[in-house]
DNA sequence: TTGCTTTTAAAACTGTTGTTTCAAATACTA
DNA sequence: TAGTATTTGAAACAACAGTTTTAAAAGCAA
């Protein structure tokens, strides 16, 4: 029954996503996938051909639905000054792979994709992460002024997305270092703010203000 | 032979630090190892146990050559002053991970211990990346001044911390946006210099100062 | 040399991975 | 209902992982 084939398609990419999303690619089995989806462990290859496809449609799959609402744009507006925006990316970023439930799924595969690529994502990296970076870069070039070089943007752009990331990424140490395990939407905002507002101080004065001299120097 | 034995436990070490710090430790095989020590498959075993207590013995040999080179307090000196330290903290680090050579692995080994824990690490994480990180976070309390919290100072730190590692462990996304492979070690002090400038910047201004406003915005 | 221990090496073992087979069950169509 | 196509499921498959066995080789002391 067609109904029943799109249902178990389902059922397998849902459970696939799960796993994936907690465990990455590589530490996760087929066969964990179909226990928890309630097939066979044939269904996978007979859907999808082998376990890279399915993968490759999970992470489709949960792009289109994050993209809904969160689009490509990163929640940027036209017509926002270049800090509003930067303060944007970081939120929408930092939603999207916090966020509980299927939109931040995505977000999370991606964030586990910067770390230990799987290959399979070239495309995805060029469709998504890519465009998305030379967006931010550019946002940062506006705020640091006409002096500044397409390198230094570029370091500052990573140096905000690394943040983002680390905070996602090493679980085990984050938890550990401020003794929760996860965290609540409301430390989720905080968590964007502080790297906004670090990122944005950071910027403001990256090139033209002056630091404060060492005072143990000369 | 006894010079053998070590020899050959040496060479076992040091091919195995090689794959593991390329590969991480999952991914690495013991056959693998084996093959670039010249050494038998059996000889792990007789020699350390097994795959694990050998990656322990990889980890705290390598301790101990970086710890020559980079020890515990981070190149930190009780004179300097706070934002010294912070820069010697973050070159520090990035040398760590970024130098080539001997000394370097180590840190490698750590940074991917923050992305992909092997579980066996526990120890070396309360033993070197805590009080590592503790003492970063007490250098950013002491920048931001007495009216910040504790949990702000180690926002600050995290952030500080991430962007090291994001240099760091995302390679395939960084050198395909910077368009490089690897860094000389002009290039590493460069980065190391940019994360100095950048966290110092967010530091100084964190707190104390206004960020400028929003034009768009009342 | 002789006898003992240590080290080496090939092979096998055990378990798990992704994948495939193929017959039975089910759904659909004429 | 009969026949065809699709879907299911248990089992097996091949490849690979880490580990262990076992017997030969090498080293060493008396």
């Amino acid at each position: 029954m067609e109904a029943d084939n799109i249902s178990k398609k389902m059922a397998i990419i849902e459970a696939a996503g799960e796993i994936f999303v907690e465990k990455g690619f590589h530490a996760t089995t087929v066969r964990q996938i179909c226990a928890r989806a309630g097939v066979n462990i044939a269904a996978i290859n007979y859907y999808f051909g082998d376990k890279k496809k399915l993968y490759m449609e999970v992470l489709r799959y949960y792009q289109n639905i994050a993209f809904k609402k969160y689009p490509a744009d990163m929640g940027i507006k036209e017509a926002d000054s270049p800090r509003q925006k930067i303060k944007s990316f970081i939120h929408f970023m930092i939603m999207r792979m916090f966020e509980k439930g299927k939109p931040a799924w995505f977000g999370k595969l991606l964030a586990r994709e910067f770390v230990e690529p799987t290959g399979a994502l070239d495309i995805l990296i060029e469709e998504v992460i890519r465009p998305s970076f030379v967006m931010l870069a550019a946002i940062v070039k506006e705020i640091l002024g006409e002096e500044s070089t397409d390198e230094t943007a570029c370091l500052c752009a990573m140096s905000i997305v690394g943040q983002c990331l680390y905070f996602r990424n090493s679980p085990q140490i984050v938890s550990r270092i401020l003794n929760k395990d996860n965290f609540s939407r409301q430390e989720i905002i905080e968590l964007a703010e502080h790297i906004s507002h670090f990122s944005l101080s950071a910027l403001e004065y990256y090139i033209t203000k002056k630091l404060p001299e060492d005072e143990s120097q000369v």
